[in-house]
DNA sequence: TACAATTTTCAGAAATTTCTGAAAGCTCAA
DNA sequence: TTGAGCTTTCAGAAATTTCTGAAAATTGTA
């Protein structure tokens, strides 16, 4: 498998922008030549492309599921596994985004509902609960616009995307009608 | 500077997720001390509180500063620099969501232009180029989109994110009255 | 200008993460 | 049940990131 340099190119960068997205270089770079490469490839393929050892394909494989990111192909009368990218870029990048939903703020959540059980001692204390509520509430209505945002069909979605300022009017209308139509909302 | 045990957890909390977060260990600690402390604090009472070197505090606040995520202070007759944490915690939340977008979608959009101007030599690459195509579309309807939510204000960002799945039936609402209203969008 | 207080820098040390490759573990066909 | 073909595991090596602390730079004052 040799790659043409453009792929090559594209390759490496989701390699570099791997630790950002949150896995590691090989991974992202086994993630993108899945991503360009309609064929599944199997392990061998992904090690020789990539230049990387079979175990580290092996490890990265078991991540890339993990994340629920890569689908498991066979062919008739082949006794390797076979990958492909699971599903649309948008089923994709959904994927990404509800796992780092849960990695980046679900820990933090729970870790601060158990702080907030505690009384506060002192002065000084309480201060700081209240910092630590404020944050707690931030993070939590985060969590869950990410959660709704998740759910919304493809359609919804797109559109939301795409309305740019018209967002703000659209917030300023439901306001508006506020009370009147169908309880939207709270 | 002794931290409470409720801070300590906090602060040692914010420590571990920081990779996750796009900062490393002592920054992400840091910034949680200067979060939940009111008071500003200089170099030395951070190293003191988070037991590490004057050499990595100073490190620690230059990152922070690069991410506008502080405040330099000073006291009468003190030539220490002292740092709070800049602005509401909504603040700082936007000022991560902002450099995260810069750090995490910008690099790609730019190389993925790049290798999009290319013309496609055969057909291996012309399906390549198509799906770059595809997520070169997805990451900048993203980052248009994280550009919009980081410019609303606080109100209009609340209301948004309160909505829970009132937001797909906002949505439906809007594409009904399409044409209609102010011409909102796209 | 001299100097004391403070911050920054950066080479090397320490810690952490990632990667390799050999060995162990599966699985299926004969 | 055997063994060929494949995958997984994991100890140690390599690479990368983070941290320390001494030295250099900066800043304000006299």
């Amino acid at each position: 498998m040799k790659l043409s340099s453009q792929s090559q190119a594209f390759v490496l960068h989701f390699g570099e922008m791997g630790s950002r997205w949150g896995f590691n270089r090989t991974v992202g770079q086994m993630l993108a030549l899945l991503t360009i490469h309609s064929e599944p490839l199997n392990a061998d393929q992904l090690g020789e492309a990539l230049k990387i050892s079979r175990g580290n394909v092996s490890m990265g494989l078991k991540e890339l599921q993990a994340w629920r990111l890569v689908e498991l192909h066979h062919r008739p009368g082949d006794r390797k596994d076979y990958f492909t990218a699971a599903g649309s870029i948008w089923d994709m990048a959904r994927t990404v985004f509800e796992e780092r939903r849960k990695r980046e703020l679900d820990p933090t959540l729970s870790l601060l509902r158990q702080l907030l059980l505690n009384d506060a001692q002192d002065e000084e204390e309480k201060r700081t609960q209240e910092r630590m509520q404020e944050v707690y509430a931030l993070l939590e209505l985060l969590d869950e616009f990410a959660t709704t945002l998740s759910r919304l069909g493809e359609d919804d979605l797109l559109r939301l995307m795409k309305m740019g300022s018209g967002l703000s009017r659209l917030l300023d209308l439901r306001e508006k009608l506020k009370g009147g139509t169908s309880g939207a909302g709270d």
